[in-house]
DNA sequence: CTTCTTCGAGAGCAGTGCTCTCACCGTTCT
DNA sequence: AGAACGGTGAGAGCACTGCTCTCGAAGAAG
């Protein structure tokens, strides 16, 4: 990893490269990921439709680099979140509340990427390896809020709370034993089960789903937010 | 709406039409929704693509009766799950179970078409009106498990529950007052919320969010099944 | 039997992803 | 400095898509 002076054309190579990104993400953002075009992109940066593929080998390689830097907007939003709740010394719940609306309102100003990375994944069948890291941001951001309430015994066992069988235990001790965080098992998997309901509920209003059931969307999420805190242990 | 015995031409419309969709069904499942083509079926069906035009007056109509087909699907297993359970005379907290299970169960088996249907609306942005009956078929059977329970005295108030922000709750009201079924509105926000969640799991599980993370899928999806349960009151 | 409507075929248009070839030009080696 | 190399964009072209239009055949209605 040189810090040579790169040569105009490796200089050239990236500023394209990112422009083809950024203009396809203006695509994504307007007309979501069936109507991305590589032509079109190609035609707005005024080059012909052959020179994308100097940089992206297909149009599924272009989405898939979208989809890495999705995941990483969310993730980037709810660390925001967090370090934003943290400075202000918040309670535990209260970073919960504060990611978990966090990543409702990217969720809300971003539908198609939000679409694109927690709706039906587009292109082959499952993401491909490389987007797995920035895929575990906002989990990881999760995690962390529960290690914290964890560490300093403000985490409560959850009441009526049969605990999770055998087999879900030692996936979730493998996990965490992965994640190099201390933290009861039990927790970990109402945590995950958690991340998934909290992507539930802003599927269902960013997808129509609560059209003529839920108008206060806000409050309904805010309220069921408290409720999923409860779930992981975190006093409301 | 004559019972007459209608005339060949209409028996072939017919026939050829859920010929078209029993073809595009076929499609979408094996290849996903975005790979679905006009063309396929046709030459599939022995059928010149511009015919198809007389029956679907384009793709996007196409795959919204495809749509409301797969809403219908899901129902229908969600309300036969309920009746084998009830047949049975199991717990209202049983049926529960029976019916998340079928649901995700139904899910795994026709995965494009619940992406289709939950994961990102491929179409416009939202589903059209035509949609909303048969989308509401699921919701409307965890309701009936509920209001069964309510009706019975086995409904229990949830535990350290603060109850749902007041627009939230006459949001609730307008609904069961439309559906015409006596229920408290806290209970159907609970329930409201336990069923977008319930979708988050499958979700999470049907794109690969949980590779690497729970293996064990199945205990995992029925423990976080039970603790809806008992988010929405029912005993478990 | 004649008229009217519906249907399928065929051609065609504009657009797509992707491949291949060819000229251009910055980089690098001699 | 000059020559070889290799990355780059243009252009043509292929196979495919959704969709429109026209036209002739065939069934339905009078």
């Amino acid at each position: 990893m040189s810090t040579k002076i790169q040569g105009a054309r490796e200089r050239a190579r990236g500023e394209i490269t990112t422009a083809i990104k950024a203009e396809a993400r203006r695509q994504l953002a307007a007309e979501g990921a069936a109507r991305l075009s590589l032509r079109a992109v190609a035609r707005e940066l005024g080059l012909v439709s052959s020179a994308l593929y100097r940089y992206f080998p297909s149009r599924d390689d272009l989405l898939t680099a979208l989809i890495t830097d999705a995941y990483d907007a969310v993730g980037a939003a709810a660390e925001e979140a967090l370090a934003a709740a943290e400075s202000m010394a918040d309670s535990h719940f209260a970073r919960w509340q504060a990611v978990s609306r966090a990543v409702r309102e990217w969720a809300l100003e971003h539908p198609h990427e939000y679409a694109l990375i927690y709706g039906s994944p587009v292109p082959g069948y499952s993401a491909p390896q490389s987007t797995t890291g920035p895929a575990a941001r906002v989990g990881l951001v999760l995690f962390a809020i529960v290690r914290d309430a964890h560490d300093s015994g403000a985490l409560r066992r959850p009441p009526r709370s049969p605990t999770a069988p055998e087999p879900v235990l030692r996936d979730a001790e493998a996990l965490i034993a992965g994640l190099g965080v201390r933290l009861p098992a039990a927790v970990a998997v109402e945590l995950i089960a958690a991340w998934s309901q909290l992507s539930g509920l802003i599927s269902f209003e960013l997808f129509g789903q609560f059209t003529n059931v839920i108008e206060a969307r806000e409050q309904f999420f805010a309220h069921a937010v408290d409720r999923l805190a409860d779930q992981v242990g975190l006093g409301g």
